[in-house]
DNA sequence: GCAGACTGAGTACACTGTTCGCAATGAGTT
DNA sequence: AACTCATTGCGAACAGTGTACTCAGTCTGC
């Protein structure tokens, strides 16, 4: 039932012979999900989820055999249902396409930034993600290697940015404020940094920059980057 | 003592009043360094921790409000220690130092690539190393927010790649496998993946790529992507 | 029909972060 | 030198956590 196979995703959902489950991975995969994004990672607990799906904790150990095999679940699915983009047009719309929507999906799905990371979990949606994008750079010339490094930069980038918009709404929800109410008590540390006069340039960008008064400047910063980040991968296409 | 400032940046560290603490933030900060590089992160509780200085777990308390403080503690310090780059030279060779550095830094320091995150924790010495990439970039003829962009572009792609970098390693380490009984696990699904003939690019990577075969093959596609990235954010340079 | 593989789950263990209360301390004031 | 009392260290306790071990009861393939 459980530890026969060493990965989840080769191992048989149900065995042949006795009762039938009560559950699905699905189930409890989904049932994570929400609960996930709705109340945050920290609070997807074996006892918590068990009780949402109206079982015992130790139950869901005849699904799945550690926490993080779940977890990898969890991923796994929103790489296919929640995560849509392009797969036609030349490279750089698809690339483009699938960073937005990749992005899209992280800031949906916070906890995919950190723990969707790296060819760890490469689960059947994971992977096929990766077949596609690697389709839209097929047949430019480029060896596989060379496939490789841009698919790895472009996807380290979105990660990288993913965690980077998501790190101060997250740390706001831990503490337990609201977004404003944080952004307060941090005020009169940037204002002492500031008066330092140690951060003539940090201080350009808090007073100066037009970019934090734009509600939507996480979204146009990420556009901007991503559109630099293409120009770079576009330089090692041959001729 | 405590909760009197809301951030630990401009919080005394001892009071003027009563008897001398036993211990500083800086050596509780160097201890708990040591045990997340040697032991993880999660190995990091405020228990251990505090048998390792040799006091009583509730003594902490005295030192730090919660023990998300102590993470941006330690954050920090790596960020003034353990993080050189070159400085001098035209943009492109302190952005690439500065890169390299900061992976280098962040391979020591598998946490800082999770809880570096942002500008959520911008203690000192993260500040001065803001202003000094941004010293880099000044006097190109860039907005603020452009030299925003381009920081903050690098920046994700650095830390995004430290991610992927650390992902295989770090779940190799939590299961209590070493990297290559890891790899091995591994295996079986991956070549029931190829099998199914479903993933040809996928399998092109497996079989074909000689990188994996690259002892350094991280470094190398980390600074293969790293001069494409600069190459990206040279087009936001005026002429 | 029935062996026995399989499921569900109560209980227990070893942890975790954090709070509270209280005794001991020692610096500032008188 | 005496006295205050803010501050320190910390044992104990609380409310959680992931996970292992059991064992009774169930249902399936033969």
């Amino acid at each position: 039932m459980s530890s026969n196979h060493g990965v989840i995703w080769d191992r048989p959902e149900r065995a042949t012979r006795g009762p039938a489950p009560s559950l699905s991975r699905e189930e409890i995969t989904a049932a994570a999900i929400v609960l996930a994004d709705t109340q945050g990672i920290e609070a997807v607990s074996m006892r918590t989820l068990a009780v949402q799906l109206g079982v015992g904790a130790a139950s869901l150990y005849r699904y799945v055999d550690r926490k993080d095999e779940l977890i990898d679940l969890m991923v796994d699915a929103v790489m296919g249902d929640d995560l849509q983009f392009e797969v036609r047009g030349d490279w750089r719309r698809v690339l483009r396409s699938f960073a937005r929507g990749l992005r899209a999906m992280t800031l949906r799905h916070p906890w995919v930034a950190i723990h969707g990371a790296g060819r760890r979990n490469l689960g059947p949606n994971t992977a096929w993600r990766y077949e596609q994008v690697l389709g839209a750079i097929d047949g430019l010339g480029l060896e596989i290697d060379e496939m490789l490094v841009m698919v790895e930069t472009l996807d380290a980038f979105i990660r990288g940015r993913a965690l980077d918009e998501l790190s101060e709404q997250e740390s706001a929800r831990r503490s337990g404020l609201n977004q404003e109410e944080w952004m307060q008590v941090q005020t009169p540390y940037v204002e002492s940094l500031i008066n330092s006069g140690h951060y003539p340039l940090l201080t350009r960008v808090v007073l100066d920059a037009r970019s934090p008064h734009d509600p939507d400047r996480l979204e146009h910063s990420f556009d901007a980057g991503l559109e630099r980040v293409l120009d770079g991968l576009a330089t090692m296409l041959p001729d």
